[in-house]
DNA sequence: AGGTTTGTATGATGACCATCATACGAAATG
DNA sequence: CATTTCGTATGATGGTCATCATACAAACCT
């Protein structure tokens, strides 16, 4: 179409970078419309333009985050198939992804809260997570003995898990302990 | 002292009480201070004879939670060191855990917004998690080979991250499914 | 008993926000 | 160039709370 829906689909997709930031780094409830608005330039009233609500935004912020979980698997699989499932837990599991939420996973930012959420809420969340663990599981298996399902689903807790208690803690030494933990202990099976 | 400051006590107690199921239900920014007070059978205004603010009530609410982590641990303790794990991860994630968050483990509940907020909360925080932790070594002590603390923190990630993630999809399916591979996961080791 | 203390209830106050109503101005159309 | 269209800005509106001010009544003290 024209230049003017043109710009339009690109401020809908700059607001859209700008709360899928925002919402990982200050969660659901504390994500404001005028915030994410400022964020990509404009002011709160242009908002209702492009979505019809704020959990619209949420839901389409959230899948958003999703864009580099390809480059994430990715990289692991250009390794050899036995040290995949280290890489993945090495490469997620550092202090740099904790200490920038705005960029990093979005489970492990926004579990809690979509839980909470009623509506589509927890099915938008749970397409996620298939097509995540779908993903594990091409890259692991026959990799691992025993079922490459339940590793997938293993590992996304633990990196999960280890994520939201290293963010957590106040002393960087035992977060950083946690992180190290948590993949040390993902990494010890045969 | 009198009857007076004896009743204050107990109801501070009931307060407490309420404010620590609610919490780990709602969620601290979902947790209303009115809503509360209604639990404990009274109204709003009477609150702030009790507690400076919300933020003093929530961090010792935080802390009640953690009255039955003894006997989680305990009833571990009873196991034959082998089973301890085991019996610890199969305890915990369970599909009544995640159906009862209010009676549940604090750290799945209540992570990601004591990792934001700032304040007292991240030290209090790192608190139950120290404590938590010391008492998983107690329990694994000599038991596993390799790093006891090692195990105690990537279990407690495992567990934590299993609940957050079974919490949050939709499909009762899926959802018990990762409870049972977070917990063969954890199990799955020498 | 009579006055005082103090725990609780009722009713503001004010902040913060999502959402809506309206207005402006530039691009699109003829 | 006149007119319409529509993306954006400004300025309500209304709801939801946390917190505070005031009032009451039961327990305390002498």
């Amino acid at each position: 179409m024209g230049k003017r829906s043109e710009e339009k689909q690109e401020t809908r997709q700059r607001i859209l970078s700008a709360a899928s930031r925002l919402v990982r780094k200050e969660g659901i409830a504390g994500l404001k419309v005028t915030d994410v608005m400022a964020a990509a330039g404009l002011t709160h009233g242009a908002f209702y333009a492009h979505f019809a609500d704020k959990n619209e935004l949420i839901e389409a912020a959230f899948h958003e985050a999703f864009d580099h979980r390809e480059n994430w698997i990715g990289s692991a699989r250009k390794r050899p198939s036995e040290e995949r499932l280290s890489h993945l837990l090495n490469t997620y599991l550092t202090s740099k992804h904790r200490d920038t939420p705005e960029q990093g996973c979005a489970f492990a930012a926004l579990a809690r809260e979509f839980a909470q959420a009623g509506g589509d809420f927890p099915k938008t969340f749970e397409r996620e997570v298939r097509v995540s663990v779908d993903r594990l599981i091409e890259l692991l298996e026959g990799k691992t003995e025993g079922n490459a399902r339940q590793t997938a689903m293993g590992m996304l807790s633990l990196c999960v898990g280890g994520m939201v208690l290293a963010r957590a803690v106040d002393d960087p030494k035992l977060s950083n302990e946690l992180l190290k933990a948590a993949a040390a202990f993902g990494d010890a099976r045969p």
